[in-house]
DNA sequence: TCTGGGGTCCTAGGACCC
DNA sequence: TCTGGGGTCCTAGGACCC
């Protein structure tokens, strides 16, 4: 006996192309595809045809010239989302979101109440497709790897349950690439030594494979393959970096343009660190809420626990396609956007001599190291920063926290407001 | 295959400390 | 003066995933 399969992998299928099939009814049994210079997502009538995600615009209309090529709304792509994420923890409160369209599901101790984890992946299902008008796969199992193998065999728009005494049989024949963590350069190595299903991995030993792959590879592929996959659903995942990227093309670039690039991203980028969690994929929402009679209105009196940030990573790709990074970390984690942008500013200046050596196509930066903010952030418009509507306000936050001192306030960015620190109370 | 954008995790070397 | 081992942090790069 090991165990009951109870643990769905739910998965939208070609997420951005159903939701502009389901918001436009002309696309509904045609090829589409979203994304001009690279297929960001196709519909299966485009797959149909060869067309694959990531690849390059001009292959896929070559493939396909009849498809619809269609921009992408990431707008309505986060509604989507949080739609049919609501679903999910309405099925169960044991979610892990995986991406902005995938998640498992922990169903064991639902039995009695909702039944069995193939009824409910069944009605998960319909609801998906009633509710939010988006086709879904759901691969049900006892680990979340063969779940998320068995989401993926049943596409598309299918349900697929792996009986937990017939789990070799489903796996091994498959190709490595089925493997969490194969890519192209592991299949590569794995091939090299005659290696080319799962079976063939389970019958090679840790030893040898921890030798070919390195000791955590090898380890994680050595246990997929013998079906040992022990990490539970886990609910409390949280973001570890926050990052945005610019791909310039091949024409020339002046720093001052450069610059300008670094700046907005920074901008951008420092924004969402601040954000109140929640309003960025699935974390919890944690706004403290303050409004109240006592904070007027054009105030707006929230106090948002945000994310502050300690590791800046600057990316910059050359005109010859090779990356680079280059990372400063800061003495304290901060949400400011001018400490992140001095940084960001050296960083740059350091890579520049090579930048007007080689050539630059694509400039990004990540913000790595996150923690919570220890200290509530007030947000006010930026006309409130003085006079009477600021001292409501902060009335209203010393009444609501008690002793916790108000710091000082600080710009946030352009049109944003003030950002205003409650300091722990001394000790 | 002439090239998007957003992420995660692992490895390896050097600095520094005990 | 030379030498050992262990641990943490930082930086850079790479593989992989959707």
């Amino acid at each position: 006996m090991r165990g009951l399969a109870t643990i769905l992998h739910a998965d939208l299928d070609s997420f951005y192309a159903s939701v502009e099939q389901r918001d436009d009814p002309r696309l509904r049994g045609r090829p589409v595809v979203v994304g001009g210079g690279v297929v960001l997502a196709a519909s299966y009538e485009a797959k149909a045809h060869g067309v694959r995600t990531a690849m390059n615009g001009r292959q896929a209309r070559a493939l396909c010239p009849q498809a619809i090529v269609v921009p992408p709304r990431m707008a309505a792509y986060s509604e989507a989302s949080r739609r049919v994420f609501a679903l999910f923890r309405d099925t169960t409160p044991e979610v892990e979101g995986l991406s902005i369209d995938e998640a498992f599901l922990e169903v064991g101790g639902l039995a009695r109440i909702a039944g069995t984890p193939r009824e409910i992946a069944a009605r998960l299902r319909e609801r998906v497709a009633r509710e939010a008008g988006l086709p879904i796969s759901v691969g049900v199992a006892r680990t979340k790897f063969l779940a998320k193998v068995a989401s993926g065999a049943s596409k598309p728009d299918g349900l697929l349950v792996v009986d937990p005494a017939r789990e070799r049989e489903f796996l091994h024949p498959l190709p490595v690439r089925s493997l969490w963590g194969v890519g192209a350069v592991t299949a590569g190595r794995l091939h090299e030594v005659g290696v080319r299903t799962v079976a063939d991995v389970a019958a090679l030993g840790e030893a040898a494979l921890v030798s070919y792959l390195g000791p955590a590879a090898g380890r994680h592929l050595h246990a997929l393959a013998h079906l040992r996959d022990s990490c539970p659903v886990d609910t409390h995942r949280t973001r570890r970096s926050i990052g945005s990227q610019r791909a310039l093309g091949r024409h020339p670039r002046t720093d001052t343009e450069l610059d300008g690039i670094l700046a907005s991203t920074v901008d951008r980028l420092a924004r969402r660190l601040r954000a109140p969690r929640g309003s960025d994929r699935d974390e919890p929402d944690e706004t403290v809420d303050i409004d109240g009679p006592s904070v007027p209105r054009d105030a707006g009196g929230a106090a948002t626990g945000g994310r502050v940030c300690r590791t800046v990573v600057l990316r910059v790709r050359f005109g010859d396609y090779a990356r680079i990074t280059r990372s400063h970390t800061l003495p304290v984690a901060t949400a400011h956007t001018p400490t992140i942008l001095s940084a960001a500013r050296r960083l740059l200046s350091d890579a520049l001599p090579e930048i007007h050596a080689r050539g630059i196509t694509l400039l990004g930066l990540s913000l790595t190291n996150l923690d919570r903010d220890d200290a509530l952030q007030l947000e006010l418009p930026l006309d409130a920063h003085t006079g009477p509507a600021l001292d409501t306000a902060l009335d209203a936050v010393r009444s609501r926290f008690g002793s916790a001192s108000v710091g000082r306030a600080s710009r946030l960015g352009h049109d944003e407001g003030l950002q205003v620190p409650l300091l722990p109370e001394h000790e």
